[in-house]
DNA sequence: CGTAAATATTTACATCTGTCGATATTTAAG
DNA sequence: CTTAAATATCGACAGATGTAAATATTTACG
């Protein structure tokens, strides 16, 4: 186990954005969760996981929604796994991600949670 | 008027990330929001802003709050402000951006929002 | 083992980004 | 008109980012 936490452990930290202002420290904990859902390929990639059955989806799907290369794709799904936005697993030579739906819903209030 | 729309003002377009998957158009509309959001300055920027009184803060005060120059500041204040997140109004001397909560709050939505 | 398929990693590169110093612009006050 | 203060713009630069080609790794199957 690891001291350091993944930015999405670090997101239901805090009250919301309009409520009072985020720390420095809790502001570089969120943020890289917003940039790596801040590309659009990762975010068409987030919702076709979070929006398949089971809220998860084989790489080889993936792949083949967009036009862009076999590592490009690969290199994406990394970054949100990074951010902990997705779950990895593999069965046999196949690859699943899974959504990390609490982490989006902790995000959401974050963002659109109601000020004072 | 412009034909052009700001990020923020697609925002309202469509249902949650994890109800169905984002087309690519409205993933290119949104991305530029969170990546507007997925930077720590800014962040922190806007969460002043908007959590500040009457959801509005003068750069005089904004300014103070990093250690960062002047011109670093307003350069993401821009960045804000063409997301459409953050409003502009100048009185005398002063410059106040308001936040656009609306905004938040169908960002909160769309990422947060209940899946299928 | 040898081969094929799925996915990840490495390497390279053009473009973008965050930052600052210098300078410009705007407004208020003498 | 001059000056000073607040904010924006410009120019430059180191470092990050998105992409693809080539290659490596892992797994299943004969």
């Amino acid at each position: 186990m690891s001291l350091e936490l993944t930015p999405v452990q670090t997101v239901a930290c805090c009250s919301p954005l309009s409520r009072e202002p985020l720390s420095e420290t809790e502001a570089e904990g969120i943020a890289p969760l917003l940039k790596a859902l801040g590309d659009p390929v990762r975010l068409r990639l987030m919702s076709l996981v979070a929006s398949h059955e089971g809220g998860e989806a084989c790489v080889c799907d993936l792949n083949d929604a967009f036009e862009l290369s076999q590592p490009t794709i690969s290199h994406h799904l990394k970054i949100l796994h990074e951010a902990g936005l997705l779950e990895r697993s593999k069965r046999g030579v196949w690859v699943y991600y899974r959504a990390q739906t609490d982490a989006l819903k902790d995000l959401g209030a974050l963002i659109g949670g109601q000020g004072r």
